[in-house]
DNA sequence: CTTCAAACATGAGTCAATTCATTTTTTCGC
DNA sequence: GCGAAAAAATGAATTGACTCATGTTTGAAG
């Protein structure tokens, strides 16, 4: 392809992302003008448009690209996991929701996610349905490492119960964003709490001895379809 | 209270939620005008400014009456629970979720949820949150009549665990109404998944032998009223 | 039955995101 | 290099939610 022109487009693309990020920390996503974006930028407002398909995907595609951190940041603890098991998910739970407030505020995920339910369709509404499937993904993957390791009951279909760690963590985050006063410290002790339950679910019975006079319960379920 | 006002008061207000609910359901929600509510609700549309603060809000109105309907329904079914817990758990949330689509499109949820984040403070962003809030007490509500019955393990705090559920519920519906595709049947056996893992971690534990160590009163088990 | 203040209704005006017809720039075959 | 086609840039026009200055109705005191 063309250098010139593809080159060009890649950095007005940062540029816009950049001045993006600038003013939407600064002023509040509402309070900033598409105008001021694209004057930060030094283009005209209609050239935005042939970058972004609105102002809502620009806030995405900054959403996505500390998605993308995050998921790195994930990997290393898979890569490494804690001997305890509870303490591996809790630790992985952790990374997304501290990372969550380095890059964006509160303010932004509020209208991040709101912009994902306005176009979950749009290019960059399914980027982000697409990060939340990866995340969601390697607490799935963290479960069946721990099940290998035998520090879980291998029974358990480890992608339900890692979608379900996840949402718990999601469904948090959630509230913890609508909040503006919550502290992070509720996040996590809420979130801990649940975790716990979960775990308790997941965790290979101790129960050895009865095991053998009473096979137990397996809660077996049908391999999700393809 | 004067009656006259009042009553015209009231009218309006009933007026206004009828030509929003037919029209965004027959349009959309976006492609709803403002003044088609008013022209439809006969009066103007800075008169429907005097009623409701955005159109988002007469979309949460809505909401908010759909889940008082909800909330009815599930209070039944706690009156006289199912016998076997899972069955009981999967019904309640059951309940809410088929109820979600009698008077509400999925184009309506995801406006919702958009108009909810957008301002979860106004008046009627706390009244969604505050129906969140109270359909979750119902699940807390249930996993501690489970309890008292002893169909479920008491030891467990049954504030997280109704909230787990609650949120494994909301967290499936909201991806439900993000994919218009999905069709139902998907979401309830997703959703059943995910219960029956939270479920064998909030079970009596069936393992008597090994439990020796653990405090008798665990054993308490009294008979099921006929 | 008047009168007045408060509450309510009105619709033209404002504001900001988005679109679009037009102009400018780049690419490429010759 | 040169001219036409394609791609990109531009900012004025459009659109639709929301505001506000103004006019109208209501309820109660005198």
């Amino acid at each position: 392809m063309s250098g010139l022109r593809e080159r060009q487009k890649t950095t007005r693309h940062r540029d816009i992302l950049a001045a993006a990020e600038y003013l939407f920390r600064r002023d509040g996503f509402r309070a900033t003008g598409i105008e001021a974006i694209a004057a930060r930028a030094n283009l005209a407002t209609g050239t935005l448009y042939n970058y972004f398909p609105s102002k809502g995907d620009i806030l995405l595609a900054l959403v996505a690209l500390d998605g993308e951190e995050v998921r790195a940041a994930g990997a290393k603890l898979i890569a490494r996991p804690p001997r305890d098991p509870e303490t591996a998910i809790t630790r992985l739970l952790e990374i997304y929701i501290e990372h969550s407030l380095v890059h964006l505020t509160k303010d932004e995920w509020r209208h991040a996610l709101a912009n994902y339910f306005l176009q979950p369709d749009s290019r960059f509404g399914q980027g982000y349905a697409a990060l939340d499937g990866k995340l969601a993904a390697q607490v799935c993957e963290l479960v069946s490492a721990l099940q290998s390791r035998g520090s879980l009951s291998p029974d358990i279909d480890s992608e339900s119960a890692g979608r379900l760690l996840f949402y718990l963590c999601n469904s948090e985050f959630t509230l913890f964003v609508a909040n503006e006063a919550m502290p992070m410290a509720e996040l996590k002790q809420r979130m801990s709490r649940q975790i716990a339950i979960v775990m308790s679910g997941l965790e290979r019975k101790a129960a050895p001895l009865a095991e053998a006079a009473a096979p137990p319960r397996l809660h077996r379920r049908p391999r999700k379809a393809a």
